[in-house]
DNA sequence: ACCCTGCCTGCAAGCGCTTTCATTTGCAGG
DNA sequence: CCTGCAAATGAAAGCGCTTGCAGGCAGGGT
């Protein structure tokens, strides 16, 4: 099909019967020109069906109202939130999510940051603390203002978003311990390139051993997100260390799915064994009995790093780290110890 | 901190001692310049850390490596899951995603259409056949190729992947009246701005029909997206219009939700009532008794929306109309009915 | 020695918009 | 009716890159 190029503002202005000049600033500073012509270049730019060109434009201003974001795989219900939360606080300001995922690997994390920067994406943000040197260095040195979400900075170098993992796990571990519990199994998400899961495990350990327990490594199996696994992981604890009363999943997915893996062996929850998760996804708080887990404000987290990363841009400033409440929500797969 | 402005291929141009053409050359065209030449300027980016300023080369090109997709809310597992697939189908091209996504609202979407229009997208995928005129005038008029995901056009006038939502759901309603049901409840998903809700419920409307059966208005909720949902509108269901044996969820979180209040009631499943959901989601497969359902192939969908749009993009024609494969997966919450 | 071929490289003209600066216009006051 | 000032408009210079075209240079044929 033979289509005509498509209208450019000196097309609009021409219709308008005014100058190029005088187009822009009708349609980007509607108020620095009379009404009426304002009106005629309007009435111009719905006939023509003119769509301006943001990439003309990007170049004249050095801005594309845009922002980028780099998360880990965007099928994570946890993320999944966050980015529909991220996109709708952005379009609200006018501005437009850049998205790319990756599956825990940073060198391709570095590769999708270098494109969005390339987009000329104003603004960025990516997801904990793990991140090659190269990554951050690359946004600096193109002074791309960004949010790291989920994780807290301790160097305070970075502006930030989340809670404290690491505090919040204890919460949970205690939460165990002050129902008797004394031999605790974790289910761990994948600690490669997550600081997240690193920093829940180290909790639990950190946990017990305030209290003069131990986490022996044969109660701590590793598994990446999902219901499936954390059944499996959850038959491999049983099989190689036996004895734990209580079992912490690194998310819910894993934690429900050790849960599933207790009813179809006949463990009964909490009576025999006590199942905590972290996340707090739907479906933890619809299961009976209920998941006992960690808050996680994803939604809110989305929210709030827009937020930050817009308000940098209008020259505001912001405070450098924001923690978020991450409370524990008992319910009702945790109980006493021995309790039948 | 008083940051030097990013280099420009001019200062790399300099570097190298090459023109500002070669430079370019050397960049996206490397087989056009010598080996040495080539060297050279890429030592330059280095030493600099250059990097390229898409909005200059999307001027210069007309094209951005930038792929628009306008989804329902994001956060819905099945489009989560196709929001990553595609991502990864984009990075592996050298493209990016540029995402919005809508809670159902489609003036919401005709303006993030226009505006990853506006940013230049070279292409676009939309999600199923509910869209404002203007939407798919906007993309013709603009000469975006698009394509339409989840549902089949009829017309043949759009691009589209996805499998028959009517038909799927017929297979469903089928299944459940050769095991005898003849007093079917459905929770459907929102009907408004929803053709893939609307069909499954007419698919299950006509199936009854085609064996003499009807399905008052009174044995269907609509309820949005999630367990609670899927509790309260079995709870609804089962007040106004007590007596049927099987309940045919509009997606899995609105089944599961079912499943769970009959769990709740002590009603049996499959033995009192039958249950059968739509999406196939991770959990459907880990409940026990496992959840009949439809099998979408979601990030399959995902994966070759983006392949085909590339493919367009790179001059390749495709079949204007993919199909996908929506099985029904028999599991167990689906019985003979009054089999106790 | 001369011309022609090919391969690299450089020049310069855009791509479509914004924005500075200069100019014109409109209007109140003298 | 003219002056002066503010407000509205216009001309033109970029923003940083790509690319058509032309020029330069080496090597082979005559």
């Amino acid at each position: 099909m033979p289509r005509t190029p498509n209208p450019r503002l000196e097309d609009v202005a021409r219709a308008a019967g005014v100058s190029l000049a005088t187009a822009s600033r009708a349609l980007s500073e509607p108020d620095m020109v009379r009404e009426d012509t304002r009106d005629r270049v309007r009435e111009a730019v719905a006939m023509l069906g003119y769509v301006p060109h943001g990439a003309a434009r990007a170049l004249a201003t050095r801005r594309t109202k845009t922002i980028g974001a780099v998360f880990p795989p965007v099928d994570n219900p946890i993320f999944a939130g966050a980015t529909h939360a991220l996109a709708q606080e952005l379009s609200a300001a006018g501005y437009t999510l850049l998205l790319a995922s990756h599956d825990y690997d940073l060198a391709a994390e570095l590769a999708a940051t270098r494109a969005l920067v390339e987009r000329g994406a104003d603004g960025m943000v990516l997801v904990g603390l793990d991140h090659l040197p190269e990554t951050l260095a690359l946004l600096v040195r193109a002074g791309v203002p960004y949010e790291i979400a989920w994780s807290l900075d301790g160097s305070g170098h970075h502006n930030c978003i989340g809670f404290s993992h690491h505090a919040a796990s204890i919460r949970v571990a205690q939460h165990l311990m002050d129902l008797g519990h004394r031999e605790i199994a974790v289910i761990a998400g994948d600690t490669k390139c997550n600081d997240r899961a690193r920093e829940r495990l180290a909790g639990v350990k950190d946990a017990l051993a305030s209290r003069g327990l131990k986490l022996p490594a044969r109660r701590v199996v590793e598994a990446s997100f999902s219901v499936a696994n954390g059944r499996a992981a959850f038959s491999k604890l049983l099989a190689q260390a036996p004895g734990f009363t209580a079992v912490i999943g690194g998310n819910d997915p894993l934690a429900i799915g050790a849960l599933f893996e207790c009813r179809a062996r006949g463990i009964e929850v909490p009576g025999q064994m006590s199942v905590a998760g972290f996340d707090d996804i739907e479906l933890a708080g619809e299961l009976s009995p209920g998941l006992t887990t960690v808050r996680v404000p994803s939604a809110e987290i989305g929210h709030e790093a827009g937020r930050r990363l817009l308000a940098r841009l209008a020259g505001k400033s912001v405070p450098r780290v924001k923690e978020m409440p991450a409370p524990l929500i008992v319910r009702g797969t945790t109980g006493r110890v021995g309790k039948r």
